[in-house]
DNA sequence: CCATGTTTTGTCAATAGTGACAGAACGCAC
DNA sequence: GTGCGTTCTGTCACTATTGACAAAACATGG
């Protein structure tokens, strides 16, 4: 249901919601804000706020969903040959971070998020990362039809080796940037040739 | 917030629920049935509903987690020694499906359930599987704090593998469980040694 | 400017899902 | 059976989400 930005005047509109809530979650926490303050300062019903975002949620995670286009584009324009961890990896690492906004996420999770939404969330954004690298893979492949599985479980693979380097990361008492590169890098790389347990 | 059974009254509650649940869900269909209707008809509060089960899908899916619980068992009573492919794919297809139950479910959903839902819902099932794997193999590790990316790894990837192999199985024309055995279980050894796509 | 088709919003009315608090039911020691 | 701590329920109030339908705002050819 969240419509990607069609018009000048929906483009305002979303701009408007996204900046109320940036507004309204600094300053009273996520999850004291509520959808109708949200729409309220952006001047719009509340029902036109659930129509470009899927949940307040959403709105939260916008930059992220901007990203997941950004990675889109960045794995197309890797050079052909390139094996898919390579391509993965330096789409990620090449990404544009906000380092602000990404400490500032960081440090809103700590505390007043509710832990059950982000976990929802991150799977969302692993299935959608997930997508993205199986729409590459396809892409790519001679005959996506017939190699489907394989397409399907490498892209699943990739997402999952990721993911599971920011899951370990968070469970962590220090967390660096650096240390989570790593161990993105780490777990992509440790699949390639196998499984790292047996 | 779905808690466990702990007492005999709460299971008789869940098992009335369930039952209400069943009946409406086959009599008028799954998104026509309305979570109020269910608690009614088992005589409890809407909110006694929602303690029992976080939402009505998971009333929906309620046997996936029976059988999550029945796979961590299977997966524990696997050879110390084997292989981790070997294990999952052992408790996997020991499975006592009940095959009337499967149609069922496979029926009501490619008719009257909202696909979003059943996504979400997947996507939390891979999820507890994989923990459910990353549980078994930290059990087995001498030093799981040491391996925990190894572990994480591996585990996310199992489950990427299986849930690949139900994705492709989803999109087919032509759908028996036989095939979706087949695509899992290649899935799964197609990892083992590597990405099927490099 | 006007008529008309499309996109975006607003309104209304439900259902879904939760937190907080009080009362009821239960299990157990005495 | 009584007292007491624990678990399960009900009630209240509120936020989150969505479907359906109508009004408002835009874009466009004439």
């Amino acid at each position: 249901m969240a419509s990607p930005p069609q018009t000048a005047r929906s483009e305002r509109t979303r701009e408007a919601l996204r900046r109320a809530a940036t507004v309204r979650f600094l300053a009273q926490g996520v999850e004291e804000t509520s959808a109708e303050q949200i729409a309220a300062d952006a001047g719009v019903s509340l029902r036109t706020f659930y129509r470009h975002f899927g949940s307040k949620h959403d709105l939260l995670f916008a930059d992220y969903d901007a990203g997941l286009q950004w990675f889109r584009r960045a794995l197309a324009d890797r050079p052909p040959g390139e094996r898919v961890v390579e391509s993965v990896q330096a789409a990620i690492f090449a990404f544009p971070y906000d380092v602000e906004a990404v400490t500032q996420i960081a440090s809103l999770r700590a505390d007043e998020l509710d832990p059950r939404r982000i976990v929802r969330h991150m799977r969302e954004v692993q299935s959608d990362f997930a997508h993205a690298v199986r729409d590459h893979l396809a892409r790519r492949s001679d005959d996506p039809e017939a190699e489907a599985l394989a397409i399907t479980v490498t892209a699943r693979c990739v997402a999952a080796a990721v993911f599971a380097g920011m899951e370990v990361w968070m469970q962590r008492e220090e967390r660096s940037l650096a240390d989570l590169a790593e161990l993105c890098r780490t777990a992509l790389t440790s699949i390639e040739n196998g499984l790292p347990v047996r």
